[in-house]
DNA sequence: CGCATTGATGACACAGTATATCATGACATG
DNA sequence: CATGTCATGATATACTGTGTCATCAATGCG
């Protein structure tokens, strides 16, 4: 299966079906939990967690601790609710939370935006090749730096 | 093509490939250079800058400054003789410096260690796919973190 | 009700990663 | 010697991330 990026963009920006994940998993969905899920929709591209914390502190009119942003940022991850891009130490919504895809990111080192396309073909040749040498794969990071068409264009 | 793993040890380590990049690149291949050449090649997965900088010190008997350590990684990124490892912050030699290849990194959160494959094919058809989105690719990360043979076993 | 437990968050310190800026030193060349 | 260039140093600072203990609210139970 091969799909290339798309917007799917819930009124909510998938807040509910964010929630429906956390809640599934056995953890709760707090408001503070709510709202670094909306910061970090808030942003069009990969944000660090430092732009979310200043991003939920304006909101919220008091300095929250960084160690809280981590730990929820951890959970989100852990959840498959959202992914670090970790060649720009940052962290984005999964479009689709629900269903297990290896994200490919496209991230465009002009205006920081970031694609993502799911190509199960080449993520499974990968895995395949990884267990012919033993090795066995938890988390693939696959990313693409490079310019997205505007960029190249402008 | 496809490459497993494989290990090319020459008795420099790799250096005399390395400092005829460096100054087919135009650059010069100082004393500071090749020491930091040889601490990355003295450890046995990716080092850190740091991890860098204590070995060359020690090395030298002073400690030099992180920002030299980090603009010699520089060259030896743009040079292609070394590649940062973005999900472990860390940068290891490259086996082939000469030819281009996109390197895909299996490493072992278990022990650390790195292997790495080429696969021309998989990541083709990851350029295809990006460039139907117009997208350029400038530079792949693909990273594959999981546990190694021994590792799994153990 | 009173109390213990649990999970989320805060507060604070600190480690690790990276860059900006300006200064210095070595060397080449006119 | 004056000047320029390149590599490196020195210093400060920003950014990224974690460890540890405290606090607070909700829940469950005697």
């Amino acid at each position: 299966m091969t799909r290339l990026p798309q917007a799917v963009a819930p009124a909510d920006g998938g807040a509910a079906v964010a929630r429906q994940v956390i809640e599934a998993a056995g953890e709760q969905w707090t408001p503070l939990r709510a709202a670094v899920f909306a910061a970090l929709t808030s942003f069009a591209g990969p944000a660090s967690a430092y732009d979310i914390l200043d991003c939920v502190s304006r909101v919220r009119g008091r300095r929250l601790a960084a160690t809280s942003v981590y730990r929820i940022l951890d959970l989100f991850t852990a959840t498959n609710i959202a992914t670090k891009v970790e060649s720009a130490n940052a962290y984005v919504v999964n479009a689709h939370p629900a269903t297990l895809h290896d994200c490919i990111f496209l991230v465009c080192d002009g205006c920081g935006g970031t694609d993502h396309l799911d190509d199960d073909l080449a993520v499974d040749r990968l895995r395949t090749l990884a267990a012919t040498t033993g090795f066995r794969v938890d988390r693939p990071v696959l990313e693409l730096r490079g310019r997205c068409r505007a960029c190249v264009a402008g």
